[in-house]
DNA sequence: TAAATTTGTCTAATGTACTAGACAACTACT
DNA sequence: AGTAGTTGTCTAGTACATTAGACAAATTTA
């Protein structure tokens, strides 16, 4: 007679123990160099078998987070999460420098369409009203770190993303515009599993967890000037306000 | 549209088609009253079976979030999520008044231990030292929405603890300690899968995400006074900053 | 009333997740 | 050299996840 573990809610064992293992490792309980507890100890402590064990070990293996070594044991291979501040002036590169070597962003491209009650609601227009649709994916030293997506009113940005393709930065697009500062107004911060497209972008594994920030900037005199909903693997980044 | 169907991520389809249709209603695609498109309608959507869309909708009337009628369709029930405000003067309660009607916390104990590497940075005092540890749940109107833990320096917090259980409120323990003021220093905010005493304690299915956020309060004069790391459903709240 | 639409229930087949036990291959230590 | 400890591989069985088709039951529309 087997016995019956707790109801599944849908999330494999094998997953949870990746989760946990990862949280450990970037939670700091376990550096660089150290030897995780033997397959045969996690498997005790997670009331898994030791063939569940393992194959959340080959995920961690397979991103790079873990490696193990026949008759040794299983190392910490790899790491820290990147941390994003985010306050009045919150600009993405600035952010993140000095935490990281390179920098990257390949834009997705833009379109024209039609507000959503949201983006509408933060812009200032009344939905169903022309925006700018932009979409971007930064990279951090060639590790896919944000997937953004960008709406700006068109009456007043309608050639923002050739402006953007054309300058790589928004802080310059902007400046395109006569928009010398802009600031942070609000962002609103949230939290689900990464849709396929996510999953994909962001080389995550499926079932992986992104952070979604909604953020709204505002130019100097208070008006808004951009709606971005920004999507961050929660496993290699988390915010810092 | 969110678009789904990831083979074997070890995320169940039927859970991910919960989050995404949990993540249109609370994100205010779909309103309370609303009518879901219909079993068929959203098998296509998610390229999955009707079978697996109904066991989803079964998961979320479970949650009350929807309701299905036969013959007629199926119906949103209930719709928003919190928004907790995350700023130099954080305090939980204020922070969501005119959202709920009625709060409660309750005190899950207090002891002694030695601060983790994490907590003796964040107070400032050296690893290894004495810390006063608290844990708390606290509901809005009978739905737990947060599960805390808080470190306090022991030399200065030694009977916090009690202090906390007596006065129920931590502003007003602080003001027994002299400190008449205080505000938020930082806050870092993490997310993952919720773990098997997070699920069980705030009522959440298993598998479901919690936003993490640790903060620092300081006093008026800068010290650090405290160090809290609070788990919410990230189903049922986001964080505004 | 009749037809169309929509949710509810049943049976069945296939692939994934998890458990169980056994043994091989490799490393470190005595 | 021998032994204990650890990871790697294999076989096999049970429960869960997903698909598929068919029909019943309730509601709305023509």
């Amino acid at each position: 007679m087997t016995v019956l573990k707790d109801v599944s809610g849908g999330v494999a064992l094998w997953r949870q123990i990746v989760d946990a293992i990862r949280l450990d490792i970037v939670g700091g309980k376990l550096a660089a160099g150290d030897r995780l507890p033997t397959e045969a100890v996690l498997a005790e402590r997670f009331s898994a078998n030791r063939h569940t064990v393992r194959r959340a070990l080959a995920v961690l293996a397979e991103e790079g987070v873990v490696g193990a070594e026949q008759g040794r044991g299983t190392f910490v291979r790899n790491a820290k999460r990147l941390s994003y501040p985010i306050g009045k002036r919150t600009r993405f590169r600035e952010g993140l420098k000095g935490q990281v070597e390179d920098f990257s962003t390949i834009r997705l491209g833009h379109r024209l369409e039609n507000a959503s009650a949201a983006a509408a609601k933060a812009l200032g227009i009344r939905a169903g009203a022309k925006v700018v649709r932009v979409e971007g994916l930064t990279s951090a030293d060639g590790v896919p770190m944000s997937r953004s997506t960008t709406w700006l009113d068109y009456r007043r940005f309608a050639d923002f993303g050739e402006q953007l393709e054309q300058l790589k930065s928004f802080t310059k697009a902007f400046e395109s515009y006569g928009i010398a500062d802009y600031s942070r107004a609000s962002t609103r911060i949230s939290s689900r599993h990464a849709d396929i497209e996510e999953t994909k972008l962001l080389k995550l594994v499926p079932g992986a967890i992104v952070l979604v920030s909604e953020a709204v900037d505002v130019d100097a005199g208070g008006t808004p000037i951009s709606y971005a909903l920004s999507r961050f693997p929660a496993e290699r980044m988390e915010l810092v306000v």
